[in-house]
DNA sequence: CACTGTGAATTGATTCACAGCT
DNA sequence: AGCTGTGAATCAATTCACAGTG
């Protein structure tokens, strides 16, 4: 084992990701901290030590090779052959999340979707069709799938993610509003509700309030 | 002014909100955070000291009156009366928002939405109509709105950001992977692809890779 | 007595500053 | 000379522990 890694440099890891395709798509070899910093809105420290945690990739004087750190920070993630995601809950978000996802698959493929609603069933979005959830465990078995989406109703997403830590999954990206409890589970919660919410604090509206002006 | 708050605890605001909701709607009119705690997944203290840094809101002894405290956190938010917000860019993920928030809108209402695509200006949700970019300044300023949601692709999310500045927009929740440069205007973003992508390293596949042993 | 509110201690993350390669 | 990699310092957030109060 080495030095404990930030759980916020590894939110950061995609970010580099991005930047590096792009930088690699327009045949550019070698790049430098203070460059990605430019690119990213991030201090260039900040991105020396991020990579650092895992290794020395860089070349003191010269900089970052692209392709080399791409690829490096592709294993990290686990992302050198494409991961497959099962999706939960084809409701509006849950397909936007698909076909989102189909039109741009980064290294990252919903490879199964599942409702419980029978006239979702069967429903086809490019070549993903939706399926029964009496089906889950096994496709996701079959499929050795470690990652999933949850677009469900709040109240059902409890039982839900059982369901899946039990077929194998051991990651959740959970869109519900609804703190999971799945021991062994890593879960990351997005919550739009929350998202917007706290965004009108920053409205000047909401400050002036809190300092008592209104 | 007083102590800072922390980013972190504005952002917690919206969790007790809900779950106050819910404690009104079952007709509980006294919590302590302990139970907030037990509901939310986060630490008595941590409760405590959020509202805290907003004055005293509790009863010592007893705990919290539920309909004070959600009164109180509306407030702080500025969500004593719904806020209006804008919607720019009403493709999968966009459409799927307006139709998230019209069926539970939670003192945030979306309440204007664009798209360039002229196919898609005139079309209906709900009561909502997508309207033609042009007419953005002119309704953002004449409703007041000062929140936005920009979903709009990459390339255009800088300019658009601008546009919504000059409007009078105060923040924006981006959902565009793009570091937004607006002087004056704070900027919330959401990545899907960085959600899934970070998620991936969570999986023993990727922890093994990074520990060396694959 | 039970629960809040809060300084003090701790833990975690970022920034600084510079030594070490190429 | 230029840029990485990193210990030390700072800053931010969380947890501890307990005094204060209805």
């Amino acid at each position: 084992m080495q030095k404990k890694i930030p759980e916020a440099a590894i939110r950061r890891l995609p970010v580099y990701l991005r930047v590096l395709d792009e930088l690699i798509e327009d045949g550019v070899e070698v790049t430098s901290s203070a460059d990605l910093a430019g690119r990213t809105g991030l201090s260039s420290e900040q991105i020396r030590k991020d990579l650092a945690y895992f290794g020395a990739f860089g070349t003191r004087g010269v900089g970052y090779d692209t392709c080399l750190l791409n690829r490096r920070i592709k294993k990290i993630l686990g992302l050198t052959h494409p991961a497959k995601v099962a999706l939960v809950g084809v409701g509006n978000l849950g397909t936007a999340l698909i076909r989102y996802n189909l039109a741009q698959p980064k290294d990252i493929h919903i490879t199964a979707a599942f409702d419980a609603d029978p006239r979702k069933v069967g429903f086809r979005l490019g070549e993903l069709e939706v399926q029964d959830p009496e089906r889950m465990e096994q496709v996701i078995r079959s499929q050795g799938i470690k990652m999933a989406v949850l677009t469900v109703p709040a109240q059902e997403a409890q039982l839900v993610a059982e369901q899946l830590a039990v077929a194998g999954v051991e990651a959740i990206l959970n869109f519900s509003p609804v703190k999971l409890k799945v021991p062994g589970v890593y879960v990351q919660d997005v919550d739009l509700t929350i998202e917007l919410q706290s965004l009108a604090y920053y409205t000047n509206g909401a400050e002036a309030a809190v300092s008592g002006k209104v």
